[in-house]
DNA sequence: ATGGCGAGAGGATCTCGA
């Protein structure tokens, strides 16, 4: 089984990249973000014509989350409210960032998980709010399932060796220590990465700052992840980050990550 | 040190992203 996470950064203008994408690449479940559209606006029909199903969860303008999967998936839900009782969603779900579905008996959630601004921002508070919540609803799901594989864009770089340059991080968004804590928070409940069983070295990054020809420096960061249970660990035979739509003309800021089980 | 670029909304120039 292949999954892949990809913040295509508006479907609507990277539709053409994100199908080609898709037919080269012949992956399970894809895992968009950053979607912002509407629900009745999302471009459909492109990927039902090449076989997919969709599920999506959108707004205007911003955020955005969807499944495209090759087979139906069962128990999708979208939100935190859909697991979580309003008490402690609050107003969260206000921003469409949490969609998730099972696929033979996996239950994979995707992600988008908020960018957080600035330090002292209202933002970085809602951020790392945000993510105490996401704890609960993690938690929630595993009394469910014990298969759970947690992907998206997490807007943090959880180690020095994520970032192309990490010095001055303790005061940029996406790395500080804070971020990092309620992450690792969040991972205490059983969730280890992906990517890091199979690469240890430094200068891998999913995402490249449109500005300061960051890509063609590979001043990047590793900020899109697969976060999985320990069964699924054992199960992993890759984990890759590709940066082949990134080269293209107009590309999304973010590349796609693929697991595969 | 600062700003750089790109997308959406709306119809000039904002906000937002990371």
């Amino acid at each position: 089984m292949k999954i892949a996470t990809w913040n295509v950064n508006s479907v609507r203008t990277r539709l053409v990249q994100v199908t080609h994408w898709l037919q080269e690449n012949q992956v399970d479940v894809l895992c968009l973000q950053e979607t912002k559209v509407v629900d009745e606006s999302f471009p459909r029909s492109s990927f039902t014509d090449l076989g997919y199903e969709t599920y999506i969860y959108g707004q205007k303008s911003y955020n955005g989350v969807a499944l495209i999967s090759r087979s139906p998936l069962s128990e999708v839900s979208m939100s935190f409210g859909a697991i979580l009782p309003e008490s402690i969603v609050g107003d969260l779900d206000e921003q469409k960032r949490v969609i998730t579905g099972v696929l033979d008996g996996v239950r994979v959630v995707n992600l988008y998980v908020p960018n957080g601004s600035a330090i002292d921002s209202d933002k970085y508070i809602y951020k790392l709010h945000w993510l105490k919540v996401l704890r609960e609803y993690l938690q929630a799901l595993l009394q469910q399932s014990s298969s759970l594989l947690v992907c998206g864009d997490f807007n943090i770089a959880l180690e020095d060796i994520d970032i192309h340059d990490p010095k001055n991080r303790s005061k940029q968004v996406m790395a500080t220590d804070a971020e990092r804590e309620a992450l690792r928070n969040v991972l205490s409940l059983g969730l280890s990465d992906a990517f890091r069983k199979f690469t240890q070295e430094g200068g891998n990054f999913s995402w490249w700052d449109y500005r300061t020809g960051a890509f063609r420096r590979n001043a990047g960061w590793r900020i899109d992840h697969h976060y999985v249970t320990p069964d699924l660990y054992e199960q992993a035979v890759s984990c890759t980050i590709d940066t082949t739509p990134r080269h293209l003309t107009q590309p999304s800021d973010h590349t796609p990550v693929v697991v595969e089980l």
